[in-house]
DNA sequence: GGCATTTTAGGACATTTGTCCTTTTAGGGC
DNA sequence: GCCCTAAAAGGACAAATGTCCTAAAATGCC
């Protein structure tokens, strides 16, 4: 009786061929769009395996493990943001004020995107429960602060590095929290623009008052 | 053949005995432990019969339908939070700067218990799927902004009251984002008191500053 | 065109999970 | 003490779900 050797063990999540490549692909938008629609707990393989149109087998072949899948998604749709996030800083106008102003900007309209409403209260939910995923999402907001607390810097420069780092934290936690009002489809999303322009007014306004310990250097 | 009529439908979560009674309010509190462990996703009626010292069939007998236990153990959470807000209300100092202040203070303090950093980001993923969760969480929020709102009118009377009303949802946005900050075990968790100075000065500072297009009664 | 490998499908299996049923035990009212 | 209902237990069952296995089909390479 032949043994038939136990198939390599490819690490999840690749492919060889392009065909392989695009399936991939294809799988995990299906598996952002179930999990947009359901939430994590109601994220099947069956689910997302119909959704891309393919069978649990084929599936299963490219993902062994659901957890692998989902790590995949989480990285899958999040990157984009950092990338985004990037490129508006690099396109925002001169001064440090109208710059933190277009991030700032940015921040708050992207948060009123079905997908930035789903997914991220997903994701902070998810945090409580798994390591993996708290660290990513810290790294994630670690990373979107970089920007914030450079020019908060440049436009207050007697903060100290705690200051600073506290003051874009408080713009951070103040956006993201916006999230769960004026998210979209939330009671609050037609006023979204007002409190955009409510928040980035008085995020100045505090940046500019607060008083820093740190000698300005001549 | 006697045939034994479907026994009567109580309404679930209902017990009539004192004994019952008990059993009820341990149910839920075990069902509060697992879904603070596990999260929604990990709630389980296995799980919260282990917890609670009886067996399925027992828990059963409860709640026929799991929805209706989580329904009730969302309230059972819940309706806490606004007693202990309204409470706290009350005893606030005299000038509603004071008050204001020690309203803020409560809210940013309790969003650091673990119950509050794991219970509500959980209830803001639910609320992206499920419109009963939706709706009851806006109403939670609208009766917990409600003092803020009468607290900043005060403070500047001459904001309209569309104003007035986003000034409030700043400020408990803001603070509700925090907690995926600043809320138990989280990483800026021991900067907490810091933040909330912070930002207390900076509410204080943006109702202050605020222009209203209200005329001030004479 | 033939071959090795990737890709795909379909079925199967063990667990888990919500729900139900039946039986037994306990408690309160008379 | 008796009786009716509440309370509790244990088992059972169907559906759902993650994972695995095997066989067929497709694909790139020579």
């Amino acid at each position: 009786m032949l043994i038939r050797q136990r198939k390599p063990l490819n690490r999840t999540g690749t492919a060889t061929y392009e065909k392989g490549e695009a399936r991939l692909a294809r799988i995990l938008d299906a598996a952002a769009a179930v999990f947009m629609e359901a939430g994590y707990s109601g994220l099947t393989m069956r689910k997302i395996a119909e959704r891309a149109g393919i069978s649990i087998g084929n599936l299963n072949y490219y993902y062994r493990v659901k957890t692998d899948l989902l790590r995949d998604l989480i990285e899958h749709v999040l990157n984009p943001y950092l990338e985004k996030f990037h490129e508006r800083r690099q396109k925002a106008g001169n001064s440090p004020e109208k710059q933190l102003e277009a991030v700032l900007d940015f921040w708050i309209e992207d948060l009123g995107t079905p997908e930035t409403t789903v997914f991220f209260p997903e994701l902070w939910a998810m945090g409580n429960h798994d390591p993996y995923m708290a660290d990513l999402v810290d790294d994630l907001y670690a990373k979107a602060r970089e920007p914030l607390h450079e020019l908060i810097s440049q436009i207050n420069p007697t903060l100290t590095q705690k200051d600073t780092e506290r003051m874009a934290l408080y713009l951070c936690a103040s956006m993201e929290g916006l999230t769960i009002f004026a998210g979209n489809g939330k009671p609050w999303a037609g006023q979204l623009k007002a409190m955009r322009r409510l928040m980035i007014n008085n995020f100045m306004l505090s940046i500019k008052a607060a008083k820093g310990k740190r000698k300005q250097p001549a």
